[in-house]
DNA sequence: CTGAAAGCGCTAACAG
DNA sequence: CTGTTAGCGCTTTCAG
């Protein structure tokens, strides 16, 4: 089935056919109409490969995420789609698995289709990587992230500031004996740029952390229960644990309500991200936003106006996440 | 930067360029090492596009769901995206919102893209979308559900008997005062289905639901809650609640925990999915696995398979989820 | 083992 | 407003 067949069963030339059925150029009412029937009659789907070929406009976006797994990424595609929704492109979505290797790999992979543009979880790349995109001559947005230097554009947050910005909260509210949980994934960067922003920010306070415990795998509710009690078995005297991400916060939160702790009196409770879910917790934890969906859409509209010739390159866009202090993080 | 590149920096024709590049025909060990070494220094990516027309194969499989903002689609598209990771197809993902048109728009969009196969969410589809795959004569797998006519390929599970199993399970721990909370989606056949199967084997046993109640949006944990509270203050004599799915239910479970109900003495509880988070929770919620990791991995092997030649179409697959009774159903 | 010719299905550019 | 011509960058096919 091909332009031809709706050619000859119109008795339009090709060209005609092709400009009716993407609404460019002047064709008459009758023709339009003509070919529109005979499209329709026939079932007829164009072939983008041969168009996108012809005319060397791919209305493709690639979408480079770490993981799938990790809810985090889903909301950030999510807005990513929500916001392409309303215009001709289309995301197309390649998962790394948080190593580099992939990473180089699922980024020739969509470079040889030839999106129109690329966004990226991450300020981390590979010099090949980097390469690959110089060459591709694309606009790039990097997300997430905003502690590095961009290959082009980029939105998210600090992670850095937001580990900052905790450590504060937790000082001020006059705790002292502080203990990290987080996840074992040397190439999380951004959940390492958190930790260093929290623990430079103690250190400038001469406290440093008492005790870490961290974890790969599994239930992550489950982890944050297991890892609580762990820490807590070896440094009983801690007062405030912070969390890397708000699922294993949640499961430390439910593992102390259910001994019967004093939270926050006798022990603070933070995590990180602002899932939803908290809100329907016994308490409700304290985090700091991560601002998903808002990364996304503003990653696709930076795409989209760089396409329509609009927006600068280089653009860089930080979004600043509110600090919640929920009920597990006394009030200064 | 074309083959043409190549070929001139490497003094071999662009044929032989093109078979080095992808492994095909005998090429000798000097000119394919001449041909690399100079596809690396110029940095050069295939276009696929040009390739694909000329060959007519396409390693895209589209696959399309109704929504990234629930964990269940998520989670299959990691199955599927894990198991083409082995091969050499690739994933495109279209969302439909759960709105038969967007459904209608998406197949269309993906279909001009010639893919190789197609992964598709549920059974229900409008007239013009089934002509259309049928026009695409390609291998297509509906997923997630098995109860109703599959245009080819099948793999999933019967929500209709997974709600009969849940409620025979119901009734023979002798719970009879039953209330369902679910979502406000008509177009969720899937939910329908169960709630179908649920009310038809409760009748049969001559009983009724005695309470009903519904949500859209907004956090599936709090309106739990919240739904859980509504129901109980208009039918305080229930003895059993069934939500839709596992937020809903944990949402409820925690709040009745929290008013120090019995559960499941004096009030059961259930859900659906057979989410990890439930794991965590204070008590464990009764729930009916989806298998929607396995559901999406068996997908991908039927597509790979259909693809290479091998696979039936028209092949059905039904996965049995596994009923967990959990802490929140008596056992009988 | 290597190359030349032809064309995949469509659209840009130009001519009427 | 409509049609013709010439590719887009690659691979198939066939000839050496």
């Amino acid at each position: 089935m091909t332009l031809r067949d709706v050619s000859e069963a119109s008795g339009v030339s090709e060209m005609t056919v092709s400009r009716v059925l993407r609404n460019k150029g002047d064709v008459s009412a009758a023709t339009r109409a003509k070919v529109q029937e005979a499209a329709k009659l026939l079932g007829y789907v164009p072939n983008r490969i041969a168009g996108s070929l012809a005319s060397s406009h791919v209305n493709l976006v690639a979408v480079i995420i770490p993981s799938l797994k990790n809810m985090v990424f889903p909301e950030v595609l999510s807005g990513i789609s929500d916001e392409l929704d309303e215009s001709v492109l289309q995301p197309v979505v390649g998962v790394t698995g948080y190593r580099p290797e992939k990473e180089e790999q699922v980024l020739f992979e969509m470079l040889s289709w030839r999106p129109a543009g690329l966004i990226i979880a991450g300020l981390e790349h590979s010099d090949a990587s980097r390469a690959m995109l110089a060459q591709a001559a694309i606009p790039v947005v990097e997300i997430m992230d905003v502690d590095g230097a961009p290959i082009d554009s980029c939105v998210g947050i600090s992670h850095r500031r937001a580990g900052h910005e905790m450590a504060e909260a937790i000082l001020r509210a006059g705790y002292r004996r502080i203990g990290f949980l987080g996840t074992q994934m040397p190439l999380d960067h951004r959940a390492r740029k958190r930790f260093e922003g929290f623990t430079r920010t103690l250190a400038k306070a001469g406290i440093e952390i008492e005790g870490q415990e961290f974890y790969a795998g599994g239930s992550a509710l489950v982890k944050g229960r297991e890892m609580t009690q762990a820490i807590l078995d070896r440094h009983p005297d801690l007062d405030f644990l912070y969390y890397s991400n708000d699922m294993i916060g949640a499961g430390g939160l439910l593992y102390l309500l259910e001994k019967g702790v004093d939270v926050p009196g006798k022990i603070g409770l933070a995590g990180f991200n602002g899932v939803e879910l908290l809100d329907g917790l016994p308490r409700k934890l304290a985090t700091m936003d991560a601002c998903r969906r808002e990364i996304g859409m503003e990653a696709a509209r930076m795409i989209k106006a760089r396409i329509a010739g609009q927006g600068e390159p280089g653009k860089i866009m930080t979004m600043t996440p509110r600090l919640e202090l929920g009920q597990t993080l006394i009030r200064s």
